[in-house]
DNA sequence: GCTGACTCGATTGTATACAATATCCACATG
DNA sequence: CATGTGGATATTGTATACAATCGAGTCAGC
């Protein structure tokens, strides 16, 4: 027995053609390279994967499941497309449960969570400051989302984890549907706040930023919305 | 146009296969027809059901991303059985969902939330005071759900919504996982106190009630799976 | 000219056939 | 006698075939 490689990371199996197919609609979408509300039809999207219909269709049975497609009985499956009341609801569970995620990670992070945390967010800062905004928008909304995923990892606590994956959805759906808000605000310094407190294992303290920062973003994406409501098809990249 | 039904209820159509299935595996694994760690194998229920694998394997795939039950490649569907630190985990997380479901509930309910809801606490009490105990357990889980499930509907929350109900589900396990123990304790006073606080819309004391009867609750779960620790199989009523 | 029903095309829903993988038991071998 | 290997069996994974449903275009009727 080799115990030098105390985790050797599972060995990826010649993983299952529909877990593939999930994941690779999972990211496309997640990533935005689907304009929302548009149609997903089976045999297009089995012919371009090269496989059969019957993956595809387990597939997108849990994206559906995720939230990330609608789909209506005889009619497909097209991407899923949030009204406005769902997304200022969004902004107010997802305040109280990354409250909870700060507050639990402050009190549970490892050493190596912190590490995770502190790269996440140099990784982040790296790629927002001043870059050109549209090309590598998605870099950071995708970063955005994993320094928040990692502060739910720190958190400890498997049943938070799956309920923010959920969120985090809903929260990607958002970002693209409000692409032309540009993203980097001032979120830099609300980044840092509750990654210090998580640190320092403040755990109230970490609450309160993370509430804040999600408080503040969300107004910023409601007051955008509020300002373009009809967003509809997003197709190309506008200038 | 006739506009005298307001809300005629969507006029239920001749249901999916999936659907149905669906819905049967999901309430009989929620009901405690399948004992937790119990294999299901597609091609029995198949049968049983008198149709195709497809329209089973479609509704397993989204029971297993609910959470009701477990996949392994090749290997087949078990129903879920949750360790100890996930319940643990579970009832973290649904006192703070718990919590801000009842303040929402205070701020948002309308006149039929509050008929609807006294309405499920008064079954409720109909189906525990000191009837047989192990005879209605069933009963007497669901409508406690139902309960839960009305203060969450009130809210007006579509988001909340969806992430409670997948918190429901672990909850449901949870309870089939514990049956030994039994469930109405002093839980009629905390029910009588969400309810009188979300009806006087005191959104504060809501939710300090809310979180009480669940950290009540999941103490008492855990004392009594920290006496019995291996439950295991729970194949047949024990006297 | 417009409204309504009908038919055709396309797409989804379900069932079944085929392939791949895992489990179990027998058997040979040390 | 224990252990490892081999094959048989059963179950899942994938592909395809067939049935049902939906949408659009068209033509008849008013």
């Amino acid at each position: 027995m080799t115990p030098s490689e105390v985790k050797l990371p599972a060995f990826e199996r010649p993983t299952l053609v529909r877990e593939g197919v999930y994941q690779h609609l999972r990211g496309a979408i997640l990533g935005g390279e689907f304009s929302p509300g548009e149609r997903l039809g089976e045999v297009e999207l089995s012919a371009r994967l090269g496989v059969s219909r019957t993956p595809v269709r387990e597939a997108m049975m849990r994206l559906t499941q995720d939230g990330l497609i609608d789909t209506e009985a005889n009619k497909g499956m097209r991407v899923r497309q949030l009204a406005l009341p769902e997304i200022t609801e969004t902004y107010v569970v997802r305040e109280e449960l990354d409250g909870l995620a700060a507050a639990l990670a402050a009190e549970h992070h490892t050493a190596s969570d912190a590490a995770a945390l502190r790269s996440a967010l140099a990784q982040l800062d790296a790629a927002s400051p001043s870059a050109d905004q549209s090309n590598n928008y998605r870099e950071q909304t995708l970063l955005d989302l994993a320094f928040h995923r990692r502060v739910v990892e720190a958190a400890h606590n498997a049943v938070l984890l799956s309920l923010c994956r959920d969120l985090e959805v809903r929260v990607a759906l958002i970002k693209h549907q409000t692409r032309t808000f540009n993203a980097y605000l001032h979120t830099h310094d609300q980044h840092a706040a509750i990654l210090e407190a998580v640190l320092s294992r403040d755990a109230e303290g970490a609450r309160r930023a993370a509430r804040h920062h999600v408080r503040t973003f969300g107004a910023l994406v409601l007051a955008d919305l509020a300002a373009a409501p009809a967003h509809a098809a997003h197709t190309g990249e506008t200038a």
